[in-house]
DNA sequence: ACATTCGGGACACCCCGTTCCT
DNA sequence: AGGAACGGGGTGTCCCGAATGT
């Protein structure tokens, strides 16, 4: 009885997480000028208590993006026998997270913010892209080793694909484009994959 | 008379081109969050100067976002006898354009305003990207109905060699990396393009 | 036309007499706790305006504790033939602003934010009670020298008149007691003043 | 075992002497604005501690001004035989009190706080100077009546005296001036009981 | 009793876009 | 052209009084 009433009544239990999403939200839609007052009201504590957890705003938002961005972060098995097939899935998954309304707007916070906090900047970067860059290129490795890609530079490839997977169609969601129904979608991935895999046929 | 003291020293002849130079620095240097007190300021005219030209403060914005966005336009002949080199050339002028500074910043600009300015956002990509796109892909359409390149829709090649030339780095460049020098630009150039080439060969 | 509309309706002129005067009201009835808030909004312009006029809240106290003080100041012409009229005068003037409400108000005051600004405390000792102790002390020292008072320093003189017509009395009000009715005003200076004059008989 | 443990180590007995004791300089060193916080600190208790023998900040003040006001009371031996001496001494140990940095602290704090807190300066009044002119009228009307003193309304020549003794020179001090060194407070001392015995002589 | 936190509210100071007046 | 004004919003800070866990 006590331990569930300590979780669900207990005040101050979990006020954190619960900060954390509530600016998650708000950050999402109004980016870093969100202010203050509004996030904690939207999860339904003082604004001291904010202050409590994250001394400076900007300390806020740093937690928020390393979350956002961790959660963005794709993984890639590397054990898919069939080479285009495990790129697919790939690519399913990255233009799902990073083409997501939320991917979209972490970026575009990102980018709005870089001038103002440049390590917040940094971080992302090499916690998203670079790390993802850094997953395919391993992957690409393994495939170039084994004879299945053409050698080269598995990094560059990397960017490569990353780049036309994300790179003009990033921007043209976030200057208000719809996103591609299924269909298109599925489509799309597979013109991306086999335009990569025809660059690097071995 | 009127017309001699208009050319000649009538004040606010050339205000307000002053007024658009000084908010393009002012506004590359702290994106739209800069104060139009500043603008007036280095453009040396009154508070009030300005907003006779710009009755709101957006309405300046649009103007040197617009004006922006033609000056980074990159104009593509399309009558080089050699793809390659051709290739090359564009890639050069775009990247020079497009991750100088001022590309740069005006990219977070715009990104970072496409929440509260839609209209701006899609005018910016119809006017910059989108028509980029257009550009390059009736290059290679040329390309590809000469057999110089496979035969493949030039709308979406267009676009992956765009994303290519701009994708990832450009993030990489926001985030707070220095550009590469000549060599590893002219290099990662070359790359580029002939990864874009064995896409696309015949 | 235009001299009555600047002086009527015109926007700004007179807002910091109209500050002043708001906040010399504010500060009466609360004391230095008062808000900008509350002063701007008694006075009719916006906060930034008093800012505008006092950048800090303190500089505002001070101009206001300045102006009270120098209201409250009392003249003393010494040119009355009879001396215990001439101080009786003095002594129905000297309680008239020294014990009105605004005169207790400002003591309060004063003795109140004396720790946190004690060039304020300083000042108002000046220009107050020392200021009024010379005028005084002046006056006593032609009685003392024209034979009609008792040879003795005149400014301690001056000041035991001042404590007897001020000191307990003062704080009695200012813990709440009501004041004298006129008839008994009118007799407790006739008793101070003689038994002042009786101390100091030649 | 109980009242053992409460008499020799049950923590918490003295807590509330060590708070008095505690609010008492605090309150003395920043008025009434002190906060509970450094209070409960300085009295090395937790603020709830505080809270539970005093449920509001004022009662706690008003505890601690009652007590700092008994303290400050002055009593007066009427058996003394000689009337001048009688007077001087209680002249000097009223000035004691009244005029040490505690006691002006304390009118100050009162003073300070009258506004809003008219109970507590009521009490001070009645406890403080209201009870010592009490004392020391009795006194003078002993005086008076052995023919000592000029017969006269002994609670209106008590004022006058304790006026006299702290009127000007009280708020002087308070506002900044530094106290008389010894030699200058013996003569100061005699000048104001000779000037009140001149006025009050048979 | 202690220690920590919370909720709620207020506040000083600041900045901005915009308007008005001289 | 210059400067004041307005109205609104924001941040970081402080504090009281209460709740909570120990």
């Amino acid at each position: 009885m006590e331990v569930l009433e300590s979780v669900i009544d207990s005040p101050g239990v979990g006020n954190r997480e619960r900060l954390i999403q509530a600016a998650r939200e708000v950050f999402v839609e109004e980016g870093y000028r969100a202010s203050v007052d509004r996030i904690a009201c939207r999860a339904g504590v003082a604004r001291q208590t904010l202050y409590n957890h994250f001394p400076r705003k900007e300390d806020l938002f740093n937690e928020v993006v390393a979350r956002a961005v961790a959660d963005i972060m794709v993984s890639l098995d590397a054990d898919t026998a069939d080479l285009r097939e495990g790129l697919c899935t790939f690519a399913v998954t990255f233009r799902e997270k990073v083409l997501s309304d939320e991917g979209l707007a972490w970026y575009r916070n990102v980018i709005a913010e870089s001038g103002r906090f440049p390590p917040l900047a940094e971080a992302f970067f090499i916690h998203g892209p670079a790390q993802t860059t850094h997953l395919l290129s391993r992957y690409l490795k393994a495939a170039m080793e084994s004879g299945r890609l053409r050698q080269e530079d598995p990094a560059f490839a990397a960017e490569m694909l990353l780049s036309m997977l994300s790179g003009v169609e990033r921007t043209r969601r976030i200057c208000g484009d719809s996103p591609l129904n299924i269909t298109q979608e599925k489509r799309r991935i597979a013109q991306i994959v086999d335009c990569f895999l025809r660059a690097y046929a071995p």
